[in-house]
RNA sequence: GUGGCCGUAGCUCACCAGGUAGAGCACCGGAUUGUGGCUCCGGAGGUAGGGGGUUCGAGACCCCUCGGCCACCCCA
């Protein structure tokens, strides 16, 4: 019989790699809060017909990649591929949007592509939306944060800010005519996706690998050349506002977004140091967003961030936490001495409760206990034995050098306070 | 969904005209009746991803399937 496996492309994080999750958490958790934003916790599942809407139709997320299921009443439901969606809906049903509202969250989003190095079914993403907000420095902002967020975790030198304005939906379909007219005519030269893309999503050619398909482009009308006037104002506002803050970025004209939801400006932060997948942190505004999903017009924009994408790169990097040794491991050979040393570990915890304290469980004669207490990695171990308990006493022993001592119980955890604060 | 490469012990990998598996590390035990790290000795651990085919005989060859990695695509 065959062992049940995970689902291809949903990932079991081990306590290696939950340590690297953690402090990339942690971090961005904290310096959220730090700019305004609160944290919401949303649902995993939503209606299928709230990504339909928002995501866009024809986009390959809603057409074919997507977790949706009945529930027992009929209603087609979806494991969430991303987390604007939801968060706008919770804004909206919540009553959020009263007034200009910072919110961030994080989780596990879905969907059914090809895994690959840093591209997952099952992945995870810290997002955060700022609502009510129509002028750009709330864009500045946002991506300062982000910003700041790479200089935190050490990996400000390894990525870029790209940026870009789409402009308002009806300049955007101008261009789109524009391009697909022009396009049009060299159909012979695209490659055969972007070929496809001319009725589906002709933006996205903008940004094709294809070489063949970039040269044709370079002959292509310019996006920047159809923005109406107040995009073409905020954004260069914008990069004002980058340029004061001392934040650089790269104007990518060709930057476009796969989601149908995005106005004027887009950014993604990229880094060449994860392979195909360098897009660490992407986002942008959406102001119709809000309406369209049945709210008050209210402005909008966000961005998303891929933890794996962040702990690949900062391991790649070299700046991933090390896994941390215990500082003591506690060894006791014996029923006596096993009793004595449970409850004298928990006597421990209580006076040094920060300390990390690996007691040896399972028995096991003196050799395999210490063969275990040095693998462990711990600078002390505790060693307790029939003669340590006749004698209410206990051995220290130091593991990377220095001569062991017995101590009275008494003494154990002032002598560990001190030892402990020495090795600091 | 498409393509390339790859699945042999817990891990990293060998063997291979096709003749019913081996090393290092890790693990367990001993040398050292209660003391780790070095050394030596021993042990356990594999239906060679799974299924089918060719063959007297397949881990090696063929097919299917599952899985992994990378890329396309997509995108965080």
């Amino acid at each position: 019989m065959n062992p049940i496996r995970a689902i291809r492309g949903m990932n079991d994080i081990l306590p290696d790699e939950a340590l690297r999750w953690r402090e990339v958490e942690e971090t961005a958790a904290r310096l959220l809060a730090s700019y305004g934003y609160g944290e919401v916790r949303l649902p995993l599942v939503e209606q299928t017909d709230l990504f339909r809407r928002s995501i866009g139709e024809v986009t390959d997320i809603v057409e074919k990649e997507m977790y949706s299921f009945e529930d027992r009443h009929g209603d087609s439901l979806s494991l969430r591929p991303e987390g604007t969606a939801g968060c706008v809906r919770a804004a909206i049903q919540q009553n959020l949007l009263a007034s200009p509202c910072r919110l961030w969250y994080g989780g596990p989003m879905f969907r059914y592509e090809r895994p690959q190095k840093g591209r997952q079914r099952q992945f995870h993403q810290i997002g955060a939306e700022a609502f009510g907000y129509a002028a750009p420095d709330i864009d500045a902002e946002l991506i300062a944060l982000s910003a700041r967020l790479w200089r935190q975790l050490g990996i400000d030198d390894a990525v870029r800010l790209e940026l870009n304005s789409i402009g308002a939906p009806e300049a955007r379909a101008r261009y789109r005519e524009a391009l697909v007219s022009y396009l049009a005519q060299h159909r012979d030269a695209l490659d055969a996706d972007s070929q496809r893309r001319l009725e589906s999503n002709p933006l996205r050619i903008l940004d094709s690998k294809d070489a063949g398909t970039q040269a044709v482009l370079d002959g292509a009308p310019a996006l920047a050349d159809y923005l109406d006037a107040e995009a073409a104002a905020d954004f260069e506002r914008l990069c004002s506002l980058l340029d004061a803050a001392g934040i650089a970025f790269v104007h990518n004209p060709r930057l476009v977004r796969g989601l149908d939801y995005y106005n004027k400006t887009v950014f993604e932060w990229v880094t060449g140091a994860l392979g195909a997948q360098g897009t660490v942190c992407a986002g942008g505004r959406y102001d119709g967003l809000v309406a369209q999903l049945g709210g008050k017009a209210t402005p909008g924009i966000g961005f998303a961030m891929g933890l794996e994408r962040l702990v690949l790169l900062r391991e790649a990097l070299g700046v991933a936490p090390a896994v941390t040794a215990p500082d003591l491991y506690v060894v006791a050979v014996g029923d006596a001495a096993e009793r004595v040393a449970l409850a004298e570990t928990e006597r421990l915890r209580d006076a040094l409760p920060t300390a990390r304290i690996h007691r040896h469980a399972g028995g096991g004669s003196f050799k395999s206990q210490l063969k275990k207490a040095d693998r462990s990695g711990a600078p002390l171990a505790l060693v307790w034995g029939d003669d340590e308990v006749a004698a209410g006493e206990v051995v220290l022993k130091p593991l990377r050098g220095g001569e062991q001592r017995r101590l009275p119980l008494g003494e154990l955890a002032a002598a560990l306070a001190e030892t402990m604060t020495q090795g600091h």
